[in-house]
DNA sequence: TATAATCCCGACTTTGAAAGTCGGGAATAA
DNA sequence: TTATTCCCGACTTTCAAAGTCGGGATTATA
């Protein structure tokens, strides 16, 4: 089971345009030098955030990303669903509903563990991370 | 996020065991033929979970493998971790404690996602598994 | 004692997606 | 007009998962 970069890129870049966003558009670069992220790559993420509405962009000079809504709009699902890395753990692809018993013994198992992730990722916003930087979000209530 | 068909494999090959493993060994073609496995493959695979302690293994003619503890003392994330497949979501590797807080603000948030699915995942037993093949376990207790 | 079934093992190849790069086009502030 | 920035598709690189292979060791059984 593995968390790729890609997701904890765009969480990471999305927390730092709710910092440093307030007031003005923040650029490509500046973002990826803050968080030690490749431009090019970073600018590819963007792109997918945009599309999904998370990201609002400026163009020409000192023009750059905010964020699409207010930040305690934005949850952590929304992000990694914008960049392809939501989880589905089934393999049947389907959430729910599987012909073979026998091989698909552990499709609910998979199934509730989506829903599991999917309700804990989905009840954390870009303001939680924004004003708990470290603190460990453990007891959070969990759906 | 993904899960790797590793670990699927792993946990459905395990509830193949416990369902037909009760009176005598069975060899891993007959897993792989009813999981639809590749045998080469998920001999490797056995060789991890034995190493591991999860099963036990007799060799020569009419050998093969048996659980190698109770169904209701082994849980999925014991077999995930033990074919390499237990989640940490955190990109710093360590579980705790990082440097730079600018970069690692969501340092916590893996961390917690990570707990979550640990305990999720540890709950659930072969046992439950076993007895209710297809409904999926939702209303878990979760850690 | 042979033979077939089975576990056992390391090393190898294949595959596919993530990660990262590149060159050029369009918009806009100064 | 120029520098800055977003915008885009196509491309290459990298790496781990997935799968294969050949041979060795053990044991029930005929």
């Amino acid at each position: 089971m593995r968390l790729t970069s890609r997701g904890r890129y765009a969480v990471s870049a999305m927390v730092d345009l709710a910092r440093h966003g307030a007031d003005e558009p923040v650029c490509v670069a500046a973002v990826a030098r803050r968080q030690g992220i490749s431009p090019a790559y970073l600018e590819r993420l963007f792109r997918q955030l945009r599309q999904q509405g998370l990201l609002h962009s400026t163009r020409g000079a000192r023009g750059g990303y905010r964020l699409g809504r207010g930040v305690a709009r934005i949850t952590v699902s929304d992000v990694l669903s914008a960049v392809g890395e939501s989880l589905d753990a089934t393999a049947c692809g389907s959430p729910d509903g599987c012909r073979d018993d026998e091989r698909c013994g552990t499709h609910g198992l998979w199934a509730g563990l989506t829903r599991h992730v999917e309700g804990y990722l989905g009840a954390i916003t870009l303001a939680e991370l924004d004003t708990q930087p470290v603190a460990a979000p453990t007891t959070l209530k969990s759906a």
